[in-house]
DNA sequence: CGCCGGTCCATGCGTACGCATCGACTCTCG
DNA sequence: CGAGAGTCGATGCGTACGCATGGACCGGCG
């Protein structure tokens, strides 16, 4: 502390590695972008595609599909409504609550995320597993996991 | 290695760290977003002008703009175009290259900046800060750090 | 000097996005 | 059981986006 602002304890070293990381997403976001390994559908489209084969039977409710995706629920909503047209996923009702709607890979949806997830995950060894070693890794995979984490707990305004 | 499969070594370590680096951004982006600091502009819109003031001057060629944005570079010449419609930033010759456009900071960016610049950086230190202590920050700072750098210097395609 | 491939930014165009809102349904409580 | 607040997903509408392309300029080479 050699400053004398006033400055509360954590502010800059929260910041910078705010801006480390979001930097670094950044970067390797775009080199992923200009990867040619996905097809005819967006980065964004191959990661629902991504959550749901992730999900039991790769079903998921809408609601829940937005939780992992920065789309707005109307955004999403269209975009699950491509997919079903292009025989990606299928809409259906949902068990015991008639206002949902469950989306479900069908057997196209799975095997275009297995060979875009494929062709990705060579990708990133590349880019990623490039940069750091095996130990580097797993210490960022703890700590990204840990900060996801923490978010259920802080609560949206912290002015008491 | 106690699979079967013949699994070049690190790519699961790789796959899993940049997921959960990836979800950690998209968690604490999605609260960032929803976090009342924007005023009139967009996350993007203040990402620009963040950048713009950590350049010398506060300028910056619209090339060199485009590195550090996922946006491609007509909509960040378009987006340019909206902040200087709402006299945000300035466009200007490149000194040396008639092709070029220098953006630069106006007092009003100036201090939209700032301003909210502060209003986030209060809400960074509550949600990053908050989930993490000194010494991991430093470390996820270090290692993302190191991950960003390393994009440099890898090729775009590995098949030599 | 004149040409030619490469770079830099702008623009036409179709599409996906976010915001506001709506209709349908669920849950709680009197 | 019925009313009102809350949740979930769809839709109208204006706008920002990405893709393809164009025009201006730079740099190298004959």
């Amino acid at each position: 502390m050699t400053e004398g602002a006033r400055e509360l304890p954590g502010t800059r070293e929260a910041a910078e590695a705010w801006e480390s990381l979001f930097r670094a997403q950044v970067a390797l976001m775009r080199r992923f972008q200009r990867d040619d390994v996905w097809g005819d559908l967006s980065i964004r489209e191959y990661d629902v595609l991504f959550t749901l084969s992730g999900c039991p039977d790769g079903t998921a409710r809408l609601r829940d599909l937005g939780e992992n995706s920065l789309l707005t629920q109307p955004s999403l909503s269209r975009m699950v409504e491509r997919l079903e047209q292009d025989g990606l996923v299928r809409r259906g009702p949902v068990e015991g609550d008639a206002r949902g709607v469950a989306v479900a890979l069908t057997q196209d949806g799975w095997r275009v995320q297995r060979e875009i997830g494929r062709r990705h995950v060579r990708t990133i060894r590349r880019l990623v597993g490039g940069a750091l070693d095996a130990q580097e890794l797993a210490t960022l995979q703890a700590l990204t996991d840990k900060l996801r984490a923490a978010q259920a707990g802080i609560p949206d305004e912290s002015d008491a």
